[in-house]
DNA sequence: ATTACTAGTAAGCGAGTAT
DNA sequence: TATACTCGCTTACTAGTAA
């Protein structure tokens, strides 16, 4: 949708208009929006058009209300914004599925690890990790990671070769609990491995490609 | 602002620019919006020159940050956004304050109607009500209260004549407490009247054409 | 790779005005 | 009174491209 029938629409919904109808000329509604009478008209046109609104056009004024379909648009905004602003315990991410090398696996059976992961995560993890890569400019979003506490999973030595720390967030994808594993050693990539009890490919009928929505969750 | 550059600074934080640094080309920032790279790249000039963001030009990507004067025009906006769906429990007006007939001395110092805005909203008037003229077209909220609870003030006959019931709600005008009183035998007009224990027009230093906040709470 | 200028095109705006 | 059309003007957009 234009920015600028959002903004009407905003303008609308703050008036009252989504659970009553609103009695506005198209004069009143530019004074409000800083604009002419013609381009006021124009918008509700549009928005109607859009089903944003629906309109009952007396002689003189005509009387408002925002469909369910505009009050959506809204809500959908609304929550942008308290993700910026309230939700900030949290980071979401969109990305798909891929295959790994398989090196998820070799690290997630290492009983070291599976010991802290069942003491400090709560769960033994099921052996491998899912690969999900994110959208390339999400990679911007990581960068909110590194200031956030997360759970430290320490590292540790074996007769052939050591295994360095890594940071967990607890974490879901689709609505499944789980969580994040990040390597302390190594950059920020653009995929992010997710370690969970279940097999997830198989109880999220997940495949290569599909897309995902993960949430980290942070401690306060 | 125009909308379409508070919609590519909301982008922005929703990246996490708030709080970091994010690495983004024109071209990225544009499929975010949906919009050319040339667009994005003037989006980004603008927003620059109105000291919303603060950019380093590096000889590939740009690192931008969004200032204080960005993330303020997104508070404003998510303000609006938990006005419309958070803070149900409130309606802001803005009006000015304008002189009534004095009407409001006589009613306010009504001994049954005295007794009970001490118990039911816990303060002496101070004799008369503050008239404030809201906007013409916020008349459009006043219809929300109609589907709040109120506090109910009764009605009561003297020897001369009838006072009619009235309806309270809580409010609060430039931040100090009081309410707002609606008689419940009269169209809604454009003019809410206040009373508090003080006398406002001292103490809040206020005279005719000032304009004022009212903000009025419902009980849940 | 980038950013961002120029220039031609498309979209948006509002004065005038019909209804 | 209103709403909303036409039409000339302005602003915004993007392809091409320089740096």
């Amino acid at each position: 949708m234009k920015s600028y029938l959002l903004e009407t629409l905003k303008e609308l919904a703050l008036l009252g208009g989504i659970k009553n109808k609103i009695e506005i000329s198209s004069f009143e509604l530019a004074k409000q929006l800083s604009t002419s009478q013609q381009t006021a008209s124009r918008y509700l046109v549009e928005l109607d058009k859009k089903n944003m609104i629906t309109r009952e056009l007396g002689v003189k004024k005509q009387l408002i209300i925002i469909t369910k379909e505009g009050e959506k648009q809204l809500y959908d905004e609304h929550m942008q914004y308290q993700q910026i602003f309230e939700l900030t315990d949290r980071i979401i991410f969109k990305g798909k599925v891929i295959s790994g090398l398989g090196e998820g696996r070799y690290y997630t059976e290492q009983p070291s690890y599976v010991e802290q992961f069942k003491k400090k995560i709560g769960f033994i993890p099921y052996p491998g990790t899912l690969n999900v890569e994110i959208e390339y400019v999400e990679k911007n979003k990581l960068r909110l990671l590194k200031d956030q506490r997360a759970i430290n999973i320490d590292g540790f030595n074996t007769k052939n070769r050591s295994f360095g720390s890594v940071k967990c967030f607890n974490a879901k994808i689709n609505s499944l609990d789980g969580a994040i594993v990040l390597p302390n050693r190594s950059h920020y990539s653009n995929v992010l491995e997710f370690i969970s009890k279940f097999y997830l490919r198989e109880k999220l009928k997940l495949k290569d490609n599909d897309n995902v929505k993960i949430i980290i969750y942070f401690k306060n």
